[in-house]
DNA sequence: CACCAGGCAAGTA
DNA sequence: TACTTGCATGGT
């Protein structure tokens, strides 16, 4: 299983090549983009940073300072946009609290002990906290997202209905713990499915989507 | 028009 | 523990 996994990340580089993920310059912005693009397309999100961007509010201490309703004004595109601007807000006040506004001393934190930090701030769960991890943090943790989980079960690799953590230890047992690999197997996994989606619209793969609905 | 996108938390039984 | 529902805009 382990050559295997790997040979499916060597074909998808050979044919897709380097994503260059994550699509942000600084890792706040980063920080950013992972909590707006939660059940959200990326387009979406892009339209959001750009607000913020325009309004130079990508910055902890800037978008600290920042009211609420001119957050939500500012990433209504992004959609749920009340809920997100209530989990940036979560995410700064702890960054402001325990570690006065310093988000390279939080980033430089071990990897295990960063994640569950993550994980106790509300509105950041397994998939926010890894890419968080990822690509501002550089660790090197395995990302799941739908695509993962749609993508390899249908291929009888992992169970459909696999936890988040079972299907991130079937990739991370079965790959070497590598932060470039990481970095480019999730980004070419979420490529591949949108790509598939955009040429099949009836593929048998994204209708059947999440659980909610089924198929 | 219906469906979905790089999830998560809260409510219910 | 296991399921269900709310959150919301913009593209296809």
């Amino acid at each position: 299983m382990k050559k295997h996994l790997l040979d499916i990340y060597k074909r998808l580089y050979a044919a897709l090549g380097s994503q260059h993920w994550w699509p942000g310059d600084t890792p706040f912005e980063i920080i950013v983009g992972a909590i707006l693009t939660q059940n959200t397309a990326w387009t979406n999100v892009e339209k959001a940073i750009n607000n913020l961007k325009q309004n130079r509010l990508l910055s902890a201490k800037a978008l600290s300072k920042s009211k609420p309703s001119k957050i939500a004004k500012l990433i209504r595109p992004s959609g749920y946009y009340n809920i997100k601007t209530k989990r940036l807000k979560n995410f700064l006040n702890f960054l402001n609290d325990k570690f006065n506004g310093d988000l390279d001393q939080l980033l430089k934190h071990e990897t295990g002990r960063l994640r569950t930090e993550l994980l106790e701030i509300n509105g950041i769960g397994p998939e926010t906290a890894d890419s968080i991890l990822l690509y501002a943090a550089n660790k090197p943790v395995f990302v799941i997202d739908a695509y993962t989980k749609r993508i390899f079960s249908r291929h009888g690799l992992i169970k459909k209905d696999a936890a988040y953590e079972e299907a991130q230890y079937f990739f991370m047992s079965n790959l070497p713990k590598n932060l470039k690999l990481y970095n480019e197997y999730h980004a070419l996994i979420v490529k591949i499915g949108k790509e598939f989606c955009k040429k099949n619209p009836k593929c048998r793969i994204c209708p059947l989507k999440n659980s909610r609905g089924g198929g």
